[in-house]
DNA sequence: AACTGTGGCTTGCTTG
DNA sequence: CAAGCAAGCCACAGTT
């Protein structure tokens, strides 16, 4: 099989090198033969095209992804051809080759054993000095390149340089190097000059990005036009495979010994097919025909997965749901052991991933499991990472209910089942106008990290590999992690909760009872917002400048720059000035033709992503440039400015009830008084305050982070109250949404009383049927995280780790970390049973459950004086308090 | 020796 | 990332 749409545009090299022939004598030599090879990078220009439509353009590319090829012993790109749908791998032209910065100076590396073998081996090609500044001293240093032929040279290997000697920026990956290097930015178009060099190639922009550009500083307007370049809608086909395993086993790739007899593919071409393999020999072409799809049949496992490839290949990128870990391994571990040994030359193990060798291959899993994805991209609609649960939550469909194995299904069935999965597959990347394509490009843009990488690691890498270009825009050396934690710290507070390294947020005390008229304002993006405005970076929070020191961050001896601005300083207001200033708006600008408005909420919504997890980073020690002190001086400000907010606030006589990190809840406000707040603020400290939210009513309870109201939209609001949580059961929180659907009706006093009544109703009648037994398991079923292994709970045995280890005994299994357990209270000697050994409602603890539902009620009854008495199975109203007329006397 | 009450601590979940 | 809540565990002290 050869792939002849394998087009590899590189030139080779004139001469086989002499520089790899001849032993290198002198640094000398070095430098002239680097003169020509390593020195020259190529500058990338731009070109601009007035309003070419993207599908017609010839010649057209995007850069998707790179690598090292350890055969060719190049780094190599891969492009989307946008008229042909194709990825064009171009492999290195620029004779460019790995390396990394040592402080030492040339010559007393040259006197290093270590080094002289090196280069005697050929391993090292060449020294050089070169001019950087060290951020962290703010000084110009002299450090010495070293120039390597391949990169496990550096890094990667036990006696690899990195691991003998110290050295700087040699943890970046090779590719990600050649990238910054070459200029190259992800996600943007480029075409070949006649010498074969990508060069880039710009979209016009649309009206209003030309409208908005006007206003912005040069930097500001690049990344406008290279987020707001429209994004090529993908040639795509999802797989998903079906293993013929016993009942009880499941099918493992490291060995692989049940056979696959099921391969589904759906196309974004509207290719439906399911590949059949009839391993009992009793599939007849009458009973498999399908109106959704085709069908083939195989007699044979190999032309089963060769036909299978040989579809797949006719397209870029291949998506799945866990091909990284079980169906593309399982194709490789099977087809190697059948004897089809070539498959190797399609499906490539990486170290992390799986690749195919013609295009790109997405999982799913990965991507949707991303916490930053979950929580910000996609407001956490989706909790448990499953085809199921994500299709569910995003696009509404589930998976085919199935009888558990396929001993029990008809061929049809089966072929259906697998069909499903291939097509949630495919159409978890299609809904909303391909939004999750969109989104990982932009990402992708964004961080100019490849889509392998963005769909595969975390937002501190994101964030990380765009703040390595930041540092080489500025010639600036990436320091090392441990030089930035060496840095002073200087810290005076210790957090509140025992286990944090530093203080967060303040939260006010909130004034308990029923509010009617509460405005919310917030201080727009407030963390962003301070590590724009206060300077705030790892290298100019506490910088090494004298006259700097007196510009201290409030009520610490934490110091910030005056003199340089901060990189993730810079960074952060780039990103949010635009998100703000920009998408956002043109996301709901009508005059905006409805396309574009939806694509500039997928930019708008990656921005958010990005935006919201700076602050985090800079507190988490995995990031590169984590650095305490400046997470610290981030809620410093924070704690400060909305202090200072409400004391502005309590001196223009407006009453704040309530306030969370960066919210402000008042009462009732005149609203000429808020315009004054809300200027004073931004006058005084650069920070937007703007009206977040208006509540007709907000009950507060005297607990912090607990409170309800109906918005002026007519939507009863929760917040933290526990029969929101996810570990109510379900009976329990249906009672709890059924009281507050009362509540949402409430405009004045009258029906507060008359919904009172209604309330006590429903849980009078709760109660009756949870003494009765008249509520079914699955209602009662409490569903826990279980975050570790059950063997790791060394200090307590919490509930759900105890019906886990009954679960674990009774099936023989092991439960792994992220396990959703299902518990129900029993009346048994530990209180608890997973629900998989209940048999039958009896065994319920119903004295539990009234409890549940008194303490999960009592949040909101408190407040409305409807007292709940503990023990009694009864609840009264407490006809002894004011009644609710209190609230109305305004 | 069995029971009850208390407080520190762990765990999981949510808010911002 | 920290703050904050509820439930439950567990050791300990003080009864009965």
């Amino acid at each position: 099989m050869t792939l002849d749409r394998f087009i590899n545009k590189s030139r080779k090299p004139k001469m086989d090198r002499d520089l790899e022939k001849k032993p290198i004598a002198s640094t000398q030599i070095q430098e002239e033969l680097l003169e020509d090879s390593i020195r020259e990078q190529p500058k990338i220009e731009e070109k601009r095209i007035d309003e070419i439509p993207i599908e017609a353009e010839d010649g057209i590319y995007m850069l998707v992804s790179a690598n090292y090829s350890s055969s060719d012993n190049k780094p190599y790109l891969l492009f989307y051809d946008i008229k042909n749908h194709r990825i064009i791998k171009w492999m290195d032209v620029t004779d460019h080759h790995p390396y990394a910065y040592s402080k030492e100076p040339i010559e007393s590396l040259e006197s290093l054993p270590l080094i002289v073998e090196r280069m005697n081996k050929q391993q090292i090609l060449g020294l050089r000095t070169e001019e950087k500044i060290d951020p962290l001293s703010d000084k110009k240093i002299q450090v010495t390149k070293i120039i390597v032929r391949d990169p496990l040279i550096i890094g990667g290997r036990a006696d690899s340089l990195r691991e003998q000697i110290k050295l700087w920026e040699a943890d970046i990956k090779y590719y990600v190097n050649y990238i910054m290097d070459l200029g190259l930015e992800v996600g943007s178009y480029y075409f070949f000059d006649p010498q074969g060099l990508p060069r880039r190639y710009i979209f016009q922009p649309s009206k209003e990005i030309r409208k908005a550009m006007e206003k912005l500083s040069d930097e500001e307007r690049k990344w406008l036009e290279r987020l707001a370049e429209p994004v090529v809608d993908f040639k795509r086909i999802a797989l998903d495979i079906e293993v013929y395993n016993p009942r009880g086993v499941m099918p493992q790739p490291d060995n692989p010994e049940h056979p696959i007899f099921i391969i589904s593919l759906c196309s974004s071409d509207g290719l439906k097919k399911v590949l059949v393999y009839d391993l009992r020999g009793d599939i007849s072409n009458e009973g498999i025909k399908n109106d959704k799809f085709d069908v083939e049949v195989f007699k044979n496992e190999i032309e089963l997965i060769k036909r299978a490839l040989d579809i797949i290949r006719e397209y870029p990128i291949l998506i799945t749901f866990n091909g990284d870990t079980f169906d593309l391994p399982y194709i490789l571990t099977r087809s190697a052991k059948l004897g089809f040994k070539e498959v190797r030359d399609f499906i490539e193990r990486g170290r992390n991933e799986i690749r195919i060798t013609w295009g790109i291959h997405i999982d799913l899993y990965k991507f949707f499991k991303n916490v930053s994805i979950k929580t910000y991209a996609f407001s956490g609609a989706y909790d448990i990472i499953s085809l199921d649960s994500i299709a569910r939550a995003l696009i509404n469909k589930g998976k085919m209910e199935t009888p558990g194995h396929f001993d029990e299904m008809s061929i049809q069935e089966i072929i259906e089942y697998g069909f499903t999965d291939a097509e949630l597959t495919l159409e978890l990347t299609q809904f909303n106008n391909n939004l999750v394509m969109r989104l990982i490009t932009i990402i992708a843009r964004i961080s100019n990290m490849t889509i392998d990488d963005v769909t595969r690691l975390s937002v501190s890498n994101w964030i990380r590999n765009r703040m390595f270009y930041l540092h080489r825009n500025k010639n600036y050396l990436i320091p090392r992690s441990d030089e930035i934690r060496e840095k002073k710290w200087g810290r005076h507070f210790q957090p509140v909760t025992k286990g944090k390294k530093y203080v967060g947020a303040l939260v006010i005390d909130p004034k308990p009872g029923v509010h009617f008229n509460v405005i919310v304002v917030d201080f727009a993006s407030l963390y962003p917002s301070i590590l724009k405005e206060y300077n705030i970076s790892y290298e100019t929070v506490n910088c090494p400048h004298d006259e700097c020191k007196t510009n201290l961050v409030p009520e610490t001896t934490t110091w910030i720059c005056t003199k340089k601005k901060g990189l993730i300083s810079e960074f952060a207001g780039i990103i949010r000035d635009i998100r703000v200033n920009v998408f956002k708006k043109l996301s709901k600008d009508k005059n905006v033709s409805r396309d574009n408005r939806e694509f500039y909420g997928v930019i708008q919504r990656a921005l958010k992503v990005i935006i919201n997890a700076l602050y985090g980073v800079i507190g988490a020690d995995t990031f590169q440039f984590y650095y305490l002190p400046a997470a610290e001086a981030v809620t410093a400000y924070g704690r400060y400015v909305i202090k200072k907010a409400i004391e502005k606030a309590g001196e223009l006589g407006l009453e704040v009830i309530y306030g969370d990190t960066d919210s402000l809840f008042i009462k009732d406000p005149d609203m000429d008084k808020l315009e004054l707040l809300i200027e004073d603020i931004k006058k005084e400290y650069r920070l937007q305050l703007e009206i977040d939210k208006i509540y007709k009513y907000a009950v507060l309870s005297s607990r912090k982070k607990n409170y309800f109201g109906l918005t002026s939209e007519g939507i009863i609001d929760i917040k933290g109250l526990m029969g929101k949580k996810s570990n109510t059961p379900p009976f329990i929180r249906n009672v709890f949404y059924e009281i507050l659907d009362k509540l949402r009706t409430v405009e004045d006093i009258e029906q507060f009383k008359m919904v009172r009544k209604d309330i006590i109703e429903i849980i009078r009648d709760a109660e009756t049927k949870l003494i009765n037994k008249e509520v079914p398991l699955e209602e009662l079923v409490i569903t826990i995280t279980l975050s570790k292994y059950t063997d790791q709970y060394t200090k307590t045995t919490p509930q759900h780790v105890k019906a886990a280890r009954k679960l674990e005994k009774a099936f023989g299994i092991r439960l792994q970390p992220g396990h959703m357990i299902k518990i129900v209270k029993t009346r048994n000697n530990d209180g608890v049973a997973p629900i998989e050994l209940v048999r039958s409602v009896d065994q319920i603890d119903s004295k539990k459950y009234i409890e549940l539902l008194h303490s999960t009620l009592e949040q909101i009854l408190e407040v409305l004086d409807i007292k709940v008495n503990k023990g009694k199975k009864v609840v009264m109203i407490d006809e002894r308090k004011v009644s609710l007329d209190k609230f109305f006397k305004f």
